[in-house]
DNA sequence: ACCCAGGGTCATA
DNA sequence: TATGACCATGGG
């Protein structure tokens, strides 16, 4: 994992794009929730679903953790796996709320917060992640598919490293700045899909966009 | 008619 | 530890 490579590669999204300004959201638990229901999902379906929380005034723990999983279920339906979400959310909120709220959790140490997150069911480390960085400022870098394909890609990495391997060999090569892991999640995903394709390329066209042959690796079987 | 999306859980070997 | 099935809507 090459360091340098890394910090240029910063560089170069940055000028190119400019900051992004994330997380899209209002509020810190407006955060959380987008990261729950983005879970495997494409954001403008999130958005839909978050609109529809917003109308019947649920974006708060304690109401989501009151409404019926049903009546859940049916804000969530936009977004996608819709009842798996509506458990998921309401055990997320049942657990902010035990824990008391925002201003109790952002006492706690990283490292703690970290885990108890892990714990809530339905919130894997890419999950936590993204609601320790975007909504606690905390300073880690979040993983994703996009990350894994673009850097090995790039040749970085081999990309189906586990994810606590990957994280704090990224956090170790660029050091502890929650603005700069911020900042950089945040141009992999927005900007990800235009320097790689999500398909893998035929063998010989290593970094490019697109396969000139519109081959695929998987594509020769028969 | 495919493929994909800002993952995670659970059962199996 | 490591695969595979499953969850489900909406856009390209």
């Amino acid at each position: 994992m090459n360091r340098r490579q890394l910090q240029t590669l910063y560089r170069q999204l940055l000028s190119h794009h400019g900051p992004q300004h994330w997380w899209p959201a209002d509020t810190p638990f407006e955060v959380m929730v987008g990261a729950i229901l983005t879970q495997n999902t494409s954001w403008t379906n999130v958005e839909r679903a978050i609109v529809n929380l917003k109308r019947e005034n649920l974006l708060e723990a304690g109401l989501i953790s009151r409404c019926s999983k049903a009546d859940l279920a049916e804000l969530l339906r936009p977004s996608g796996y819709f009842n798996i979400k509506a458990d998921r959310l309401k055990q997320f909120c049942d657990w902010y709320v035990e824990m008391g709220g925002y201003e109790r959790l952002k006492r706690q140490s990283t490292k703690g917060l970290r885990h108890r997150l892990l714990g809530v069911k339905g919130i894997g480390p890419e999950t936590a992640d993204d609601i320790l960085l975007y909504a606690f400022d905390r300073a880690v870098f979040v993983i994703d598919a996009y990350t894994r394909r673009l850097f090995s890609r790039l040749g970085c990495i081999e990309g189906d490293e586990p994810y606590e391997v990957l994280r704090l060999e990224f956090e170790r090569a660029l050091g502890g700045n929650a603005k700069q892991y911020n900042e950089y999640h945040a141009l992999i995903v927005k900007h990800g899909k235009d320097i790689c394709q999500p398909k893998p390329l035929c063998r010989g066209c290593a970094l490019n966009n697109g396969c000139p042959t519109g081959k695929r690796e998987t594509a020769t079987r028969a």
